[in-house]
DNA sequence: GCGAAATTTAACCAATTGGTCTAAAACCAC
DNA sequence: GTGGTTTTAGACCAATTGGTTAAATTTCGC
């Protein structure tokens, strides 16, 4: 996605810094809510200098987003067929929980995206991201053929994941208002009841 | 939180007219992606005239977020501490999925609200939302302590309800890209789905 | 240290934004 | 119908927006 050419090392310093700024900024407004002061004020930098690194606002923005597809799908590609069924699937829970819990902002950019109709992700999601989702779902679905795990639907299982884990990053601060916690050791509860959760529903 | 003044039948009808626009458009662009020339098409009015009916923005904002969130609770008022324990919590969780079926837009406003980290919302969160989890938790701790349900962290499951059944309205677009769906059919394999999930959490 | 290339910023611009003002039009009680 | 009230919208405004230009400054290979 990007090119490689032969970025120099300001160049390579300040693009990482504008991403990261953006992030922080997108994140939390979404991309219509956000504008290019607020990212140069926190990316410390001129907004002509923003403009001198990205072509423009959406740039920056298909930036970010094509470089958290692939991070994001990591942990499902590595969800393994030949591994042990329910261990797989578990791994595959916490791995998702780690991240929402290590890279809240990444969850909150993809869920402004979806939230709005992902207009600059959807090629991403009717591509990659069905196709891996189509892929792990037969080997699901064949495990379940198998006898290794329960029957359920496996689309809706994956979905389940999904939901479950990134709730704790993209309603973090309702979850933390119920709660009335600061730090982080919900997380361990949250893991805890998930791994529960679908433990029971895995167990043949 | 409406005052019923005296509101003419014009009155009335704008406001409604008003909200129902606004209501389409910020689920859509959250607050600050939102913009009243926006709300005035979709509400076939014109600019000023809607500032004749709300005072700003925000006061349009703030009107459907409280209007909302009594509408948001009322599945979880209704859950009945002497109803029978399993019962009540799938029917609960069977009303919020029906709630994201037939009120996706307000599924939407909701987490977007959220997803900026609650700035007009949270008082409420803190309040009404914080105060009705506590008391039903504690419901539902009772029945665990006397084995009718399965053990295990009431908040935590409350949270898996919210998460799994809004998932379907806030990430839509997502799961019909990954389903290749147009029509509202996978409700019902989410609704087997999730009966499945929590009847094997909640049996003892 | 020198010259070219890369980097930075002040000043600017047109479009869009939330919101106001004023005066016309519609409505309603009598 | 008439007079007062309610409703409506065209024209306008200041602030903010994404983005440009041109000139200054810094960096870097030599």
């Amino acid at each position: 996605m990007t090119k490689p050419h032969k970025l120099t090392r300001i160049q390579k310093k300040n693009r990482e810094t504008i991403l990261n700024a953006a992030l922080e900024v997108f994140s939390q407004f979404g991309f219509r809510g956000s504008t290019l002061d607020q990212i140069a004020t926190a990316a410390d930098l001129s907004k002509p200098n923003l403009l001198y690194y990205f072509a423009s606002k959406e740039a920056i923005h298909i930036e970010l987003l094509s470089q958290l597809m692939d991070v994001w799908l990591d942990p499902l590609r590595d969800l393994n067929p030949k591994g042990d069924p329910k261990g797989e699937i578990l791994a595959y829970m916490r791995r998702k929980l780690e991240m929402s819990r290590d890279y809240p902002r990444e969850s909150r950019l993809f869920a402004n995206e979806i939230l709005q109709g992902a207009p600059r992700m959807m090629d991403a999601i009717k591509g990659d991201l069905k196709q891996l989702t189509d892929e792990k779902a037969a080997v699901i679905s064949g495990w379940m053929e198998q006898g290794e795990i329960a029957k359920s639907n496996p689309y809706h299982l994956l979905f389940s994941i999904w939901s479950l884990t990134q709730h704790y990053a993209d309603f973090d601060v309702q979850v933390r208002a119920v709660l009335g916690q600061d730090d982080d050791a919900h997380f361990t509860d949250a893991l805890e009841y998930l791994q529960t959760l679908f433990s029971k529903l895995l167990s043949v």
